[in-house]
DNA sequence: TTAATAGTGTCTATGAGACAGTATCAA
DNA sequence: TTGATACTGTCTCATAGACACTATTAA
């Protein structure tokens, strides 16, 4: 937080600071769960010459705005809405990339947010400088040559991130347009985790950690109808006990 | 990651963009555990004129050194290692923040890092602008008028992260020097945890874990020795078992 | 009636908390 | 011998996986 100035001080506020600044960007990173499979959000970048990486796909992202955001979370916002129109899902920090290296433009630095939306919410929107905007499946993202930049490398943390956090709260009920039912949530969570769950585990540790409440009987995917939840709360995940916890609480 | 630049493009990389960008700054918050208490490395800032909050402790850190720095982790390896003396410790992202009044200089973002350290290993050094370095117990921090920047904040963040990590990790090994004994290395969970834990639980929790290896019986805290540890790998924290997990594995 | 899925009950093994008991050392 | 701490064993209980069972609907 110091200016690495040796001896000479300013009275006013920097303005255009004496040293280089790196490119500062945000990008995010965006799963909804569609036909049983986990989809991301990519963009395509545009092929105008200069651009880096033209024609690949790559987070939808860009440029920290002094004067649109006030914040880093205020940028992923909109970064979300221009391409999604998607107002407030869950967004959570996933962490930040820099280096010399990684945009062929110079030093830059990306804040990186991911999201969690039901996909019928959605509506894609192709921006000025985004040739195209597409959900990919996760089992099937585009090889040769993959992402641009360190996107690739961004991707697999959120998905580490994503499925680990899957392991131990609800994350999977912001992928889903309310009301759902207990099936639905269920194979929401095989699908993220690649594995089955045994359902009467399942529904007892739902139904347990209250945060979900009844919404009536819903015509589910099935002959017989099922019971429908909403969030009690659209914005909170809940963590399910862990290890080491005291025996009484909880 | 795009310019905001409506139609003309350039074909060589830009030097200086066209539009102004944040301050980029790195932080850390170390922690380390001394005489049973949680403690954490604060630096005084300078009292000289146009500096923002002079006089005030604050997380270690400072801007992030195009020439210096290739990355975002070896920038605040750097920082670190310039404050503490130590080279390679546990050092996890914890996040960022960013946002147009953080910093009276104007819009700033930084990148912040949590390092646990054993006390021993340190040096502590002054530098030209930090007037003074120090540890402070968690429990009595600087009030009135409190840490510099939104520091109270990330230091809160920080705090938050390590106690959550602890529930399930062997994250306090790396605040130890080795070799350790498991009554030591008790201490240090119950010392951060802030509550007592079960002798018997922990030790079969921590040798099941088997990230630890005998290194002789040391001289402990106490008349009769106890066996001494070392880390078998001394980056990498390990991850206690979370629910959901299928019986078989682990 | 059948098929299909929703939802429940029961058994069992694991693992952790609680706590008493034993071992080993210094003084 | 005493005291202090290292370390172990045992009991019990909560929980989750496994899986069989019942319930409710459409066709």
């Amino acid at each position: 937080m110091r200016p690495r100035k040796p001896a000479s001080h300013r009275a006013t506020p920097l303005q255009t600071p004496p040293f280089p600044l790196p490119f500062t960007t945000v990008d995010v990173v965006i799963f909804t769960v569609r036909d049983d499979a986990l989809e991301v959000l990519l963009v395509q970048r545009a092929e105008s010459p200069g651009e880096p990486f033209p024609g690949r796909w790559a987070l939808p992202g860009g440029f920290v705005h002094l004067e649109l955001d006030s914040t880093l979370l205020a940028c992923a916002r909109r970064k979300l809405k221009e391409k999604t129109g998607v107002v407030s899902p869950y967004l959570e920090q996933l962490g930040s990339w820099g280096s010399a290296t990684r945009d062929p433009r110079g030093w830059s630095a990306t804040h990186v947010y991911f999201a969690l939306i039901p996909t019928d919410r959605v509506t894609l929107a192709g921006g000025a400088n985004s040739a195209d905007v597409a959900w990919f499946r996760i089992d099937a993202l585009p090889r040769h040559p993959g992402l641009g930049f360190d996107h690739g490398e961004i991707l697999e943390a959120a998905l580490e991130r994503l499925r680990s956090k899957v392991e131990y709260t609800s994350l999977p009920a912001f992928m889903l347009c309310q009301p759902f039912t207990l099936p639905q949530l269920q194979r929401c969570y095989e699908v993220i985790l690649g594995r089955a769950v045994d359902k009467s585990a399942f529904r007892t540790r739902m139904l347990a950690a209250e945060f979900l409440e009844e919404a009536g009987f819903v015509e589910g995917d099935s002959n017989r109808p099922a019971m429908g939840y909403r969030l009690r709360d659209a914005k909170t995940p809940v963590v399910f006990p862990r290890t080491f916890s005291p025996r009484g609480s909880e």
